[in-house]
RNA sequence: GUCGCGAUAGCUCAGCUGGAUAGAGCAACGGUCUUCUAAACCGUAGGUCGAGAGUUCGAAUCUCUCUCGCGACACCA
């Protein structure tokens, strides 16, 4: 990015200051082919101005250009192409690269500010499905680039342990439930419940109101009530657990739907005094027209509470706890609309965090173009998914790497790696068909891909001894090394677009190409030859394994050393 | 119906604030392991960038219209 600089001050000087380093910037641009130069200035906009051809301009800058802080300019007919000092460059890279390690590409943009991340969010006595997998993996790497770009994140999951399902369960265990059952295999026992309970009050629907009567109870603190409840999302949270382990995934805060519901009197009080509440159809809402937005309901017309209430009450506690920079909720792109009536209810209330609440959408996960449901027993289990992916990985290092040492937890790594990295590969906001042989892809732009990359940089590295590099000659200018220096050189551009749009895949595709342009070298290179440069070769193989690790480790991916 | 999102190779997707012959991966076909891990590398083939108009020296990219798909549109979350 400096060199940008440095282009556009050499292109203002020839060019008489008739334009200024400012306006010269923003068109400088990068050639999709190395052969044009490592930076381009096309001069169509001056054609005008000059009142002569592009070509003829883009010679005569060459002719005037100071070009001593280039390998070389050259004109390529309306383009001007600059050509960088491979060397100076190489050393500059791998130099900041090997100084900083896992924190090069780190930035204080953040300045240490808070915040927060509903994400996961998955429902008690529901199984973790594919759809969790998204606001899970999600959130979780954006806390990771959040970081990386200065803030402090807090990962909240947002349990959805209250509402009216909660009667319905409750109801169906206590017809058809067992304890044991539960105790062996709660979530699948749970929702067998849940799933019967549903088929038949079709037929009886006089169960709807037995359901409405324990959820009352439930509410009203019913000793009965309460302990199931309790139980429930106890052994709930042991079996989120055991996903969230083998997904490396931890949390900060677990205040889910029911840790808020003594605050939404609260919010209703503090409604009403601001005079933003009003009636219409018995019901009690928030006017949104001066957002042009439909009114949001606050309070059912039985005077119930919604969603809405306890989010208001979500975000008036977060507000409150952290002071968060921003706060950020990360839910499927169905609930865009809902968000922005949150947002807009919080504006209104005056929250102060309110014009920094971020919905972060992601596209929906479908089979064969349906919806997932777990009413309807349509549904991927993460679980089962994780499992098989594992199980792959170890066939694989099986067949070829039968001596690795630690093969258990590598191929836990690995299988875990592709699921994870399948995931946050493509923009977000694109929905998912699942297809299982997709997913369980460990060749071409995959996770496993990207790790490999890095264990062979890393077995190199091994092979190569103890070297101290931080001390030796990092100037590389062979052909074949310089698309991997001009990537590394890239990380930290790529990190702050990455938290700007809220977008690991910008990390995910950065990853791909770095490895894949490492592959390429490795393919072509032999870097332990024994000639002169080959300590700076293994400076770029050591700075490759860094950037490579901890691109992963932004995606919650772990970057086994052999594989 | 209104609003939002999307449409690029057989499939899944990139394509940065408009720029030089539209790129990957998978699938297909053909090469490369006595030498740093072949989960790799190299090559061949494959596209009227949904359609049309406009802005521009220049449009997959910006604007408008249309078509198709998905989603959201008050008492679910």
């Amino acid at each position: 990015m400096e060199n940008k600089e440095l282009v556009s001050n050499a292109l203002s000087k020839a060019l008489d200051n008739e334009l200024s380093v400012e306006d010269i910037l923003p068109k400088i641009e990068r050639p999709k082919d190395s052969k044009m130069g490592d930076l381009a200035f096309p001069t169509f906009i001056l054609a005008k101005k000059f009142r002569k051809a592009p070509q003829q301009i883009a010679a005569d800058v060459v002719e005037k250009i100071d070009q001593s802080s280039f390998d070389h300019v050259e004109a390529a007919g309306p383009y001007v192409n600059f050509f960088l000092d491979k060397s100076n460059f190489s050393e500059d890279v791998l130099s900041a690269v090997l100084d900083q390690k896992e924190n090069y590409g780190q930035n204080e943009d953040g300045k240490g500010g808070n915040v927060t991340i509903d994400m996961s969010s998955p429902n008690i006595a529901k199984p973790i499905s594919m759809g969790h997998l998204r606001s899970t993996v999600i959130g979780n790497s954006v806390a990771e680039i959040l970081r990386k770009n200065g803030y402090n994140p807090i990962k909240d999951n947002h349990l959805g342990d209250w509402g009216t399902q909660f009667g319905k369960l409750i109801t169906a265990y206590l017809m058809w439930g067992n304890e044991e059952d539960v105790k062996k295999d709660p979530i699948n026992n749970l929702v067998k419940y849940y799933v019967k309970f549903h088929k038949i009050d079709k037929e009886q629907p006089e169960l709807d109101d037995v359901a409405r009567d324990w959820f009352r109870k439930l509410e009203n603190g019913d000793e009965q009530a309460t302990k199931l409840w309790k139980w429930f999302r106890e052994v709930s949270l042991e079996a989120f657990g055991e996903i969230y382990d083998k997904l490396g995934i931890t949390f900060d805060t677990y205040n889910g739907e029911a840790f808020y519901n003594d605050k939404l009197q609260d919010v209703v009080d503090s409604l009403q005094e601001k005079g933003l509440l009003s009636k219409s159809q018995g019901a009690t809402i928030v006017d949104l027209q001066k957002y042009d937005l439909n009114p949001a309901l606050i309070l059912k017309s039985d005077g119930a509470s919604l969603y809405i209430t306890r989010d208001i009450a979500t975000a008036i506690y977060r507000d409150q706890t952290y002071h968060p920079a921003m706060n950020l909720y990360v839910v499927g792109s169905e609930q865009t609309y809902y968000f922005k009536q949150l947002k807009a209810v919080l504006m209104e209330m005056g929250v102060p965090s309110a014009k920094n609440l971020h919905h972060i959408p992601f596209g929906l996960i479908t089979v064969n173009g349906k919806k997932l449901s777990t009413r309807s027993g349509r549904i991927i289990l993460l679980d089962e998914v994780l499992n098989e992916s594992i199980a792959i990985a170890k066939k694989q290092i099986a067949e070829k790497n039968p001596d690795l040492p630690n093969r258990e937890e590598v191929a836990k790594e690995v299988g875990v790696g592709a699921i994870v990295f399948g995931d946050l590969k493509n923009e977000k906001i694109n929905n998912i068909d699942f297809n299982l042989e997709d997913q369980l892809r460990f060749e071409g732009e995959t996770g496993p891909y990207v790790q490999y990359a890095r264990a062979r940089a890393e077995s190199i590295l091994r092979k190569a001894g103890d070297i101290d590099l931080s001390k030796v000659d990092k100037k590389l200018n062979d052909a074949e090394s310089w698309n991997v220096i001009k990537l590394l050189n890239d990380f930290p551009a790529r990190v702050k677009m990455a938290c700007d749009e809220f977008e690991p895949s910008v990390i995910a595709k950065y990853s791909l190409r770095l490895a894949k342009s490492f592959n390429k070298y490795y393919a072509h290179t032999k870097i332990l030859d024994d000639d002169e440069q080959r300590d700076a070769r293994l400076a770029l193989v050591k700075s490759v394994s860094i950037v490579l690790k901890e691109s992963l480790r932004l995606l919650g991916v772990k970057a086994p050393d052999e594989m």
